[in-house]
DNA sequence: CTGTTAGCGCGTTCAT
DNA sequence: ATGAACGCGCTAACAG
């Protein structure tokens, strides 16, 4: 059996108590930073022994004992396997994972297709102390998820959603995108543009819907005379995308202004219409949304507005903090601004 | 004190057994699949318990009794906070998550600069099984922090790194650099090309060197009439490979193709030698490493190599399990293959 | 097939 | 300022 190896080779507390000389209790208060009840000397003493010993403490023990779990659930739901390819979910996940670390709190990340959420560990195992998701899939499916998860009882932040807020332990974070599609509206108007289009995948998001929004209200707000068209593509391939626009374009004289629902459908819709000697931005001007680094690398460069995603995390991590501190999220919906910014596409 | 609340809320086994009208015991039992031991009317009764009262298995308590930890920690040095910033780790990240979490295993993600370590949860703290490391830096640091996380004793896994193989529980997963060099070596000389140059950042990591390496055998074994020359970029940022190319070209008659060493160095060579009248293909050809989906989105598409980056956190997680089963790693050293993927480019 | 006993490593409580 | 005893939830070993 290897545990008995692995014994000699683990020091507990226990072993560093013999080593020091003192008690078991007198190294927890130690590791503990209670120094009102440890001498300085034998406290340098004990530090010693832990250095020496390379005594790691054992996180299963002590979290069993004190009945809190140090690490928090990301949920990845998403029907590719590939779940982290989408670069704002990466950053989201950095900003997440950074805040609790410096809390001294883990963060346990599991991607998975909705229908596999009963059957995972995570869900299965008491082993986090909340959870965070984001979820992609049909409206119906997501509240699934979430309800699934507020069905352990452990408070739970979702990104990029709004919910009824009669849920006291489930959270939301998200940007705003219908400022986002304000300021697009706004900075086309500028343009004398009055023929626009924006590509949506058929299937929304809030997170669209809301972009939509924001440059309808936009476009209203100036006395009206400029108007949006929606295009729909079957999903947010560059394949689909190009060929919805290929569709409108045979049926509608072209519009002068294409607004993608994100970047890569905006990049898709902006590369189909180049191939086909449209000249951007002079013929029909681009714009998209969820801008990265990536669009250094593209030409004509995206103009774009750009999301705080990184941000995100953050707040939903520090939210998440409060809740397991305090006992009560502060705030059960937070949102974050974004900014616009400019490339030579319109 | 909260956790008389949450006593109240959470079954555990003894509540479910109590509730059945079964010891404890059997109650694990039924949980473990040890069906032999269990009639099936009982499970029946006790699964029932469980469905009832919402049991979940204290993965804490469990771990403690059984001396194992069910997670692997995933760790990632850079010195940015968006260490999930770059697509090829994020691919790894989801393919070693994918496998772990299929064998029941959590994995635990952790981003910070070289520094950090030492002071870090996931290394004070004894919770993980193993880890697996993807670190940047200098050479020296990336040692240093392998040699760290060596000295817990634990078993290691890093990506794309080649080591003595005087370790036996430290693991190298990497792919096919120096093929993927040759490949594009040998596609060059099949376009008659024989002055070449290759970009690559001054802090060399290993995956480039063995990149380099691949092109020059290439040329090499074709008889030696073509020419590889260096580029040296301060790093790997757009500004920084611009310029380098820019002090190349002012020096030196311009080359007939163009090698990044990753796919953003050749784009940002590429948008500079465009902006500068320099047709691509027909003056310059360019190639570059590591291609993602991104290149679908860049005109000219970009000629690459593309890794497979998913697979190698695949094969790191199935090197790590059965390592924690069998008590070893059947291979230390992983190589996985590349693919050429032409592009417009060449 | 099922129940009993004991103890994993840690921290709290109470005693010294 | 330090120590002893106890128990968190779970399962290995053994008894029945």
């Amino acid at each position: 059996m290897r545990r008995k190896d692995d014994r000699q080779a683990r020091a507990t507390i226990k072993d560093v108590a013999e080593a020091a000389g003192v008690s078991p209790m007198t190294v927890s208060n130690v590791l503990n930073g209670r120094h009102q009840f440890v001498s300085a000397v034998t406290r340098k003493r004990v530090e010693r022994e832990i250095e020496r010993l390379s005594y790691r403490r054992q996180a299963s023990a002590r979290s069993l004992r004190v009945a809190e779990q140090r690490s928090i659930g990301m949920v990845i739901v998403d029907e590719s396997s590939h779940f982290l390819a989408d670069a704002f979910t990466c950053q989201v996940v950095a900003g997440l994972a950074n805040v609790l670390n410096r809390a001294d709190y883990t963060l346990t990340i599991q991607g998975m297709p909705g229908r596999q959420l009963p059957a995972s560990m995570i869900m299965r195992n008491y082993e986090v102390g909340g959870f965070c998701a984001m979820v992609s899939g049909p409206a119906a499916e997501r509240a699934e998820v979430v309800g699934r998860l507020r069905a352990l009882r452990q408070p739970v932040v979702v990104f990029q959603e709004q919910f009824e807020p009669s849920d006291p332990d489930l959270c939301t974070v998200r940007q705003d995108d219908w400022g986002g599609g304000r300021l697009i509206g706004d900075h086309l108007l500028a343009r004398r543009v009055s023929e626009l289009a924006m590509i949506v995948p058929r299937q929304r998001w809030p997170a669209i819907e809301n972009r939509v929004a924001g440059v309808r209200d936009s476009l209203a707000s100036t006395g009206g005379t400029a108007r949006l068209t929606l295009i729909e593509s079957a999903s947010e391939s560059f394949a689909d995308v190009q060929s919805a626009i290929a569709r409108h374009l045979a049926a509608n004289p072209p519009p002068q202004a294409v607004i993608g629902g994100n970047d890569p459908i905006a990049t898709a819709a902006m590369l189909y219409l180049m191939d086909h000697g449209v000249k951007v931005p002079d013929d029909v001007r681009i714009v998209g949304f969820n801008g990265f680094e990536a669009h250094r690398y593209s030409r004509p460069r995206l103009t774009t507005v750009v999301s705080a995603a990184y941000a995100l995390g953050e707040r939903a991590g520090e939210a998440m903090l409060v809740r397991l501190k305090e006992g009560a999220f502060a705030s059960r919906d937070h949102v974050l601004p974004v900014y616009f910014e400019p490339g030579s596409t319109t």
